[in-house]
DNA sequence: AACGCGGACAACCGCTGGCTA
DNA sequence: ATAGCCAGCGGTTGTCCGCGT
């Protein structure tokens, strides 16, 4: 099993490519594509297996791909992918245009690795070296945070051979205690924005502009230079009101910790990247939900054939359908809860909003609130949250679904 | 100049899962 | 239901090249 029938054929050529095989190579699928790729050798005329002609076109010939060196952006992006996918490159790669998975594999074994070391992070755990050697933090259960729970799943392995575990996000900033701190001070009381709510705030937003039709809650648009970690969802639950995934139900396996009341939608998106929608299936809570992602509203369309077609929501193809996918341990302490519809704690959003409470625009410090590390209410800015509510046209006709299924629930 | 070493990159290998007959 | 084919993925190995001794 596994292994291909071209690969048992004698005569076949090992090893580098030579400048004619690649350009029979290139030249074949140039006029013909590859179709199957087993068949390619033949019909280009060279004397290599299938696979190896594959790997040849994705790695080194096919058009789109980017030359030179990797810049510090990209790296960072490395690195803060790594830390939510683990090793896998391919999906890395997904994020990186024109970079292939080898090529990603290759930088992080040899240089990023390496570089994480000397800054005292550990490459696997994205941990400080010293709390990664002192052993791994216990994961909570969703009993420890949450009252009334009783019937979530416990957290599930995961799955494959996937060696790794996931890394969970941790600030180095953040101590041990500090965590431990914030745990315990996470909100069983928290009361959150309604979706009206949020609605009415995007509709205000954008009057002009049918934009109630869409519902982008852009949650990832802190910064660019932050990290994966802050593309937090947004859920709701039944009574319409924002439920914090993380807070609630400390759920690092989103497959097996959806609550059981909560008949919901995500959005989310992959920094600039793909919007993400996920929705959960009314009567079956637990496993029954959905997942659904937008396309590329960017319509960045690469030559090749099978990319998203950026019109149709599809089900798979994204971190967040993946089982590790661990979500962030994000804690709101009592100061950041946010409490509206004629609660006492009415104005803080509004202030927020109005600027009342001057908003810090520190993204760094609010990486923080996204770790669950220490946080002053005044750190969630406005700027930012007005930065959630995008102009309908950033997001396109995905949206246009994804909010008709929002109208649903 | 010769040698050894290490880094960077390319390619291979083994496995998995989807698809289909 | 099962077996075979295939694409894709991730780990590993091989090769090249620059640098220091």
């Amino acid at each position: 099993m596994g292994k291909h029938s071209c690969c048992y054929k004698q005569k076949l050529r090992k090893g580098l490519w030579s400048p004619e095989e690649d350009e029979k190579l290139l030249k074949h699928i140039t006029k013909y594509g590859h179709g199957c790729w087993s068949s390619v050798p033949k019909l280009a005329g060279l004397q290599r297996c299938g696979k190896s002609c594959r790997l040849r076109w994705i790695n080194y010939l096919r058009p789109d791909l980017k030359r030179g060196s990797f810049s510090q952006q990209e790296e960072n992006l490395i690195i803060e992918l790594h830390a939510v996918l683990g090793n896998r490159w391919s999906q890395i790669a997904g994020q990186l245009p024109g970079r292939t998975d080898n090529e990603i594999k290759n930088l992080w074994n040899s240089c990023i690795k390496k570089k994480l070391r000397q800054r005292g992070i550990d490459p696997n755990t994205h941990k400080p070296l010293s709390e990664t050697q002192g052993g791994e933090d216990k994961a909570l259960t969703i009993s420890d945070k949450t009252s009334g729970s009783s019937e979530l799943k416990p957290r599930a392995p995961t799955s494959g051979n996937l060696n790794s575990t996931v890394p969970e996000p941790a600030p180095p900033s953040m101590s041990v205690a500090e965590k431990n701190q914030t745990e315990k001070s996470s909100s069983k009381n928290l009361v959150a924005p309604t979706k009206d709510f949020f609605l009415d705030r995007f509709a205000a937003s954008h009057e002009s502009s049918n934009s109630v039709d869409y519902f982008p809650f852009r949650n990832s648009a802190y910064s660019p230079n932050l990290s994966m970690h802050q593309n937090l969802p947004l859920w709701f639950n039944q009574n319409s009101r924002l439920f914090n995934m993380s807070t609630e139900l400390n759920c690092n396996m989103i497959s097996t910790a959806v609550p059981s009341g909560s008949k919901s939608i995500v959005i989310s998106t992959s920094m600039d990247l793909k919007p993400t929608v996920m929705s959960i299936a009314e009567d079956e809570p637990l496993q029954g939900f959905q997942y659904l992602e937008a396309g590329n509203s960017s319509n960045n369309s690469a030559s090749s054939g099978n990319a998203s077609s950026g019109t149709e929501l599809q089900s798979n193809n994204s971190f967040f359908d993946s089982s590790i996918f661990q979500w962030p341990d994000l804690v709101l302490n009592k100061e950041d809860q946010i409490q509206l519809g004629g609660e006492p704690e009415d104005l803080k959003w509004s202030e927020y909003l109005n600027g009342a409470i001057s908003p810090s625009t520190d993204f760094q410090n609010q990486s923080q609130l996204f770790y669950g590390a220490v946080k002053e209410a005044n750190q969630f800015s406005i700027d930012e949250f007005r930065s959630w509510l995008q102009p309908p046209e950033l997001f396109g006709k995905d949206f246009q679904k994804i909010s008709t299924t929002f109208k649903q629930i």
